[in-house]
DNA sequence: AAAAGACAACTAACTAGTTACTTGCTTTAG
DNA sequence: CTAAAGCAAGTAACTAGTTAGTTGTCTTTT
């Protein structure tokens, strides 16, 4: 085998991905990934430093990647829900890591996310002064209640998924509606 | 009963509710239990069995007790909503202990929750056979978006918890009108 | 072109500390 | 006295992080 730091350090992320979506960060196991990775534990103590920060750069390289990926109209938020909800399908590991982030850094703020949170506000703000955009909401109760309601089929509880879900595209159909509901002027 | 067992079982529970609720399962720590507790740690295993099983004497003990503290019904939706609402407003730590069970232990299905939705899911078909409900959406998928609303301030990231949020009673406000927009007949 | 040197990639084995769980004994109430 | 409640002190297994050394590759010198 050929020596390529880069190529093992793909493949340590890529590992590392599966183990704290699987476990969340005080379940993993840094030997597992070293194993799944089919790479030596020191490397990823040098790549990445501690477990935590090897856990920061599984969400920066996977989460942040997709924070923008999703396309945001601030008029038509419909649409965005729907796109949201095909990236929650697309990658289900994506909002296992976010829920462990949330439960597990309570207090990390990761500026990108913070700087795209403040755009999406600023745009919904800009469309409700043009009209565009009801006013019943304020721009953060709006994002609040859009993105609950474009993940709502993916924090279904163990129980609820014992019942028999609708098809994909019912569910997805299910959310943009709810949402062209929710933001429909009276 | 010599001595109070019933009490230091009582003691246990709660200091592992709170445990767990902040660390989950594989972030707690038994010692930091028993501490909590004023109690020794070998009691917690006399009395609970292993960790896996005290987590779920907490979880049955406290989230059980709450599913149907909320009154249903299937005819008052928005109500519902908001009464859900309150509890994780009063108790942050259910919500947080559901989702670390939802995260940890996917496989997992408590009877008394089961029961608990299928009653719900039957309430509301009849509600809507009675013309007293839309039938926009089946049972599953009202439950699915009417609970994601429920508790979308509960589940902010903590980026979005950055922004100033509204007072409880807007919250509030919020959840139930968005809920009535989504039941509303058109 | 070949040997020597430099350096990065990689590894096996280890350490220091932690953690779930147990045992054997003491204390207390009835 | 007895039975249950309670505890101090363990133990075996695990785990994050380290160390000291090896292997492969590229560059420089002759």
């Amino acid at each position: 085998m050929a020596r390529d730091s880069e190529a093992t350090r793909a493949r340590i992320l890529d590992a590392a991905e599966a183990e704290f979506a699987a476990y969340g960060i005080a379940g993993s196991r840094v030997d597992r990934i070293a194993d799944a990775a089919l790479a030596n534990k020191a490397l990823i103590y040098k790549y990445f430093g501690t477990k935590d920060e090897l856990f920061d750069a599984v969400f920066a390289h996977r989460v942040l990647a997709f924070v923008d990926e999703v396309e945001f109209d601030a008029t038509d938020l419909p649409g965005y829900a729907g796109r949201s909800f095909d990236l929650y399908e697309r990658f289900p590991t994506t909002l296992r890591l976010t829920t462990w982030y949330q439960l597990e850094r309570p207090d990390g703020k990761l500026p990108a996310i913070v700087a795209s949170n403040d755009a999406k506000l600023a745009k919904i703000e800009e469309a409700q002064r043009a009209g565009k955009l009801t006013t019943a909401y304020s721009p953060l109760e709006l994002l609040t209640e859009v993105r609950a309601l474009a993940m709502s089929w993916h924090l279904h509880t163990p129980e609820l998924a014992l019942v028999r879900r609708p098809s994909r595209a019912r569910c997805r159909e299910v959310v943009v509606e709810s949402v062209r509901r929710l933001v429909e002027h009276d």
